[in-house]
DNA sequence: GCCGGTTACGGTCAGACTGACCACAACCTG
DNA sequence: CAGGTTGTGGTCAGTCTGACCGTAACCGGC
């Protein structure tokens, strides 16, 4: 039954519980989104997030990484995965109850999805700017993003953009790219290895890129998972 | 979502959606918490979080307000609510599947719950240290009071707390009863008037307590909500 | 009225942290 | 080798913080 007619219900039962999935990652310097084509009819030319209904058996993550892998044929087995929050607007879902609970992933740069899914990922500045995305992703989204900027700031989130071992010019591109600035490198690696437990070091150098530069130290994530002071957003 | 081909089901619709409350406010100096007492048979001596069912026609803040209000008669229609995050797992609640979206509540001090209803309002320390919660409302305080705390360092979360027009003690006295620990008078008053927008002159005085001191100035709320750079706790 | 206690308010001072630089090291390509 | 690029270490001034002191303005009791 749909909640449409307002008049109120025999409704206790009638909500039907969904996740939908932000999944970011840094591709070439960018911070991009992975985005599905809903089959459903009346969607088509749409974009969403990839989003499924929760089973009775199965936690939200669990639906998460299944909406993931049956959407898009990614496996994120390791990857970050925290709950964003529930959206749960009656009319949010034109076409019943639904409220979703809404996850942010964030994986190392992978390939994209296999064929035969109608999965890509995407420029997140192409979606913000662009054509909006289906039901109230937007909005999702946007709560998404302003999660993962504002985790960067006080967490080691950042780490979860990046394999190890991995570089501080790395790690300094997964700021640039989600908070979409430049930032001074000499004072990005001050703040890092002065910070107790956010990155310890490798051993060894990882050999510069195509167009040269000095050779950097390796990094692996250290245990400490809150900076404290927090690095601010310019 | 939309309907989407689910292979079997029985459970696909089985979940059913509920909103937990944890209204904090301040009394005496010391964080208090609305607790109730369910009356379902076989929790008989346990409280729990204020909590109800979604109706299909009202959004996730409306059952929040009238989970306060029909289990507790408490009427929060100027109160701060925010959503806190929806707790999923499977066997949480041993009854059956429900996915609740709990809610923070903050509210000045108010009067007791009215007689009728099994609800009161507990110190919170005794909470955390004494006996526990029924189902995982053990868990859904601490992240409540997670946040509450954290949100007091880098929003003017404390403001809610407080009736305008308020003095600084009144507003110190809200950071020391959540944090649980005493801040410098004088560094604090320093912060908080220096953060633009936090607080305003109202103008006059306040009369000191019963036991004297100099008469405060009145503020009122300014239009800041974010604190930069935050005030951490000690 | 005086005196000790309490709270509010304003200021100082040393240390920590930040942003803006600069300099050099170590690699690339041509 | 020259010029460009990236990584690493340092300086320096300005900001912010915690600890502290002193004074203002009220209380209650003697």
């Amino acid at each position: 039954m749909t909640a449409r007619t307002g008049v109120r219900t025999p409704a206790v039962s009638a909500c039907t519980v969904a996740v939908d999935v932000v999944l970011l990652t840094v591709r070439d310097g960018r911070l991009n989104l992975l985005l599905v084509e809903p089959d459903t009819p009346g969607l088509a030319g749409w974009w969403s997030l990839p989003g499924r209904r929760v089973r009775g058996d199965e936690d939200l993550h669990d639906t998460a990484h299944r909406a993931l892998w049956e959407l898009a044929g990614v496996t994120t087995p390791r990857a970050h995965l925290e709950q964003l929050r529930a959206y749960g607007e009656v009319f949010r879902d034109p076409g019943a109850r639904v409220v979703s609970v809404a996850h942010l992933a964030v994986t190392p740069t992978v390939g994209d999805p296999p064929h035969g899914h109608s999965a890509r990922f995407v420029d997140v500045d192409d979606v913000v700017s662009g054509p909006c995305l289906a039901y109230d992703h937007d909005r999702i989204l946007a709560d998404a993003l302003e999660r993962a900027r504002s985790k960067l700031e006080y967490t080691s989130l950042a780490t979860a953009f990046v394999t190890e071992p991995f570089t501080l010019g790395e790690l300094r591109g997964v700021y640039e790219a989600v908070w979409g600035t430049p930032l001074d490198a000499a004072n990005f690696r001050r703040k890092v290895v002065s910070t107790p437990g956010f990155v310890v070091e490798a051993g060894g150098l990882a050999p510069p890129g195509p167009g040269g530069g000095r050779p950097a130290r390796r990094y692996r994530r250290g245990d400490a998972h809150h900076l404290r002071p927090a690095m601010l957003r310019p």
